[in-house]
DNA sequence: GCTGGCACTCGGTACAATCGAGTGCCAGCC
DNA sequence: GGCTGGCACTCGATTGTACCGAGTGCCAGC
């Protein structure tokens, strides 16, 4: 990175775009300069950050009046803003943006987190389940954020095998163990009560019929003959269909304190409360984090998010892929004053991580 | 309950005690009136209460000044503590504890939660899993608080069938039914790479003799003579049961935003957010809930709890039976500063329907 | 044993004075 | 033209003072 301060990268826009309320694509590289500065002086300190601070902290070599000039700009065109008037100032949601697209350098994890996350996933095989669960613990730990994992969906996993159990008279259990090592249950309530040898008749016809296609793409079964078998191969076959349809994918959430410790970084009382309990929302907050399939790593900040509720926060959201096809999300949840490039490098390691490590 | 407030229940114990620091087992019935109506307007208004506020609203017939000496003899005695000199009183852990053990007349569920808790539990099948994760918030809803539901130990149900399924070449997945629709699942992982024969035999022996024994308590299966087919029999077996030791029993907790909400009835800094990590901790709060393992509904209030970061609230807990075993918990946690008849009615009244509907 | 009365306490509020971090602006310098 | 030092100004935060009033403790009297 050139030190040298009075060659600007980029063409300056000078007045032209003075006054237009579209976000500036590009900035003077000063006052990029100067922008990442707060950013990276706010996110540490909580506190409006004043033009001393940045003229004597960083490099730029210019006095604190130069910056005050730059601050003025970058607060006349929206990535500033001043809680009031004798205050520093706190970039804006625009301002958090420009910092990530053009000025957060990603200088990977610090030593001793990559090892963890190394350590992490070398160490012993678990069940999925406890895998995904503690990938979200490992993702909180280290961003010390609320973190989410969406695991890989049960209806696009292949069904290696179906049984049919017996609880009760006329109760039935549907169990379907999938190629990935998850294990989808039903419940059947049939009139008709089959004999154990009907059931294990049913069961065999599903194990056939249903091995190798996916739980949402389930062929109609044919029939068998015995209309008692057929019911029950039919019901089995459609409960877990619909089972696998109306369940939400699954969700881990941790850390979810983290968010009542930051409580100061959000604006509105009760505001931390809230987004607490849309946490809670396991079928929201799989929507909410479906609705963002991008490629690659996301980030929305602040009023990008389409729920109130999220309006105060940040989501660093990464898909992670086994075997070339896109499984689940990994994400974290903080206040819109969070280290980006701290989260922004751990979510791209874990969800890389965690990719390979299902592969296996 | 009498309105005459000149007829005490109890005998006086006048000047007897003065100075003891053990608790009054009794109390003189006027205080007592007092204490409850202290208690009562406290819970709702979440101020300290004067004298006046208590003469004029309640029956008592006596004055403010009257009201003062008793409140000074609570206070002496332990069960009000002023937060300053001119401020009202607040009940202490022992306050309440009087409340809880004396005063709290059992008035049952309002109506309306009536019928909602009702129609819960008469509304349609659903997985075990389900029905306990919507319990927990059933209750949430019901108290305004956090809860908690322990559902029935896996350890402790009786196996119906064992299954083994390949996953990939070297890796078996061991599945267990048990009786009550839950589904254990382990992972193995073992050198010996075994037929579809070899593992189909394996899940036929395990099938037959681990049928009908707890997880628990599986006996130590004999010999097949193929030494491939006891190595996975084994296996199996052994994982089952350490998994079923390791994993704790599962847990559900809801609300736990509530406790984000009611920051200000948590005195310290930062006490709701350590509150809302310890719930993060399944293996904690189960330890927690099963170490109160009294008969009959339990309340913990304040210090009487054992974890420091508990002093702060009360538990209000109570076991559920299935068939007469003790199978799970279900309770609240809230602040010191709740409402116990609601809680008390709230808990006590899920855990006997959620004993019922399991039975069934 | 209850009550009205009264002095006292002390947190909360309102208001003024002060402080200081930070700004905007301008004239001057390079 | 752009940077800089200087300066007046703003305004939140802090401090100090006064005051109000809810609530208490206590006491003499009924």
């Amino acid at each position: 990175m050139p030190t040298d301060s009075t060659s600007p990268t980029v063409p300056k826009t000078d007045g032209i775009d003075d006054g237009e309320s579209f976000p500036q694509p590009q900035l003077d590289e000063r006052r990029a300069r100067v922008l990442r500065a707060i950013v990276e002086e706010y996110v540490t300190t909580a506190q409006p950050v004043g033009s001393q601070t940045i003229a004597t902290s960083t490099e730029l070599g210019v006095s604190s009046a130069t910056v005050r000039n730059d601050m003025t700009v970058l607060e006349r065109e929206g990535y500033l803003a001043q809680p009031h008037t004798s205050a520093g100032r706190i970039p804006t949601d625009q301002g958090y943006r420009f910092f990530v697209d053009h000025l957060a350098h990603a200088p990977g994890l610090p030593a001793a987190q990559r090892r963890t996350v190394a350590g992490f996933f070398t160490s012993a095989h678990r069940a999925l389940e406890d895998l995904l669960h503690e990938t979200s613990q490992l993702l909180a730990g280290l961003t010390h954020h609320a973190s989410v994992v969406i695991g890989p969906a049960p209806s696009a996993a292949e069904v290696r095998t179906v049984q049919l159990v017996g609880l009760q008279p006329g109760v039935v259990l549907a169990v379907a163990v999938l190629a990935n090592g998850a294990v989808e249950k039903s419940v059947l309530e049939l009139g008709a009560n089959a004999t154990d040898a009907e059931l294990t008749a049913a069961a065999a016809a599903l194990d056939q019929q249903l091995s190798g296609s996916t739980l949402a793409d389930l062929p109609e079964p044919g029939g068998t003959g015995n209309p008692v078998v057929d019911e029950y191969v039919q019901a089995a076959r459609n409960a877990l269909r619909t089972h696998a349809a109306d369940h939400h994918d699954p969700l881990y959430v941790s850390g979810a304190s983290r968010i009542a410790l930051e409580q100061a970084a959000f604006p509105s009382e009760g505001s931390a409360a809230r987004l607490l309990e849309l946490l809670e929302h396991q079928v929201v907050v799989v929507a909410l984090v479906r609705g963002i399939l991008d490629q690659g790593i996301t980030v929305r900040i602040g009023a990008e998010n389409e729920y109130e509720d999220l309006r105060d926060c940040s989501l660093v959201l990464a898909p992670y892929a086994v075997e070339g096809e896109i499984a689940g999300t990994v994400g974290v949840l903080g206040p819109t004053r969070m280290d980006y490039q701290r989260a922004l490098a751990a979510v791209s390691v874990v969800s890389q991580q965690l990719g390979r490590s299902l592969e296996s």
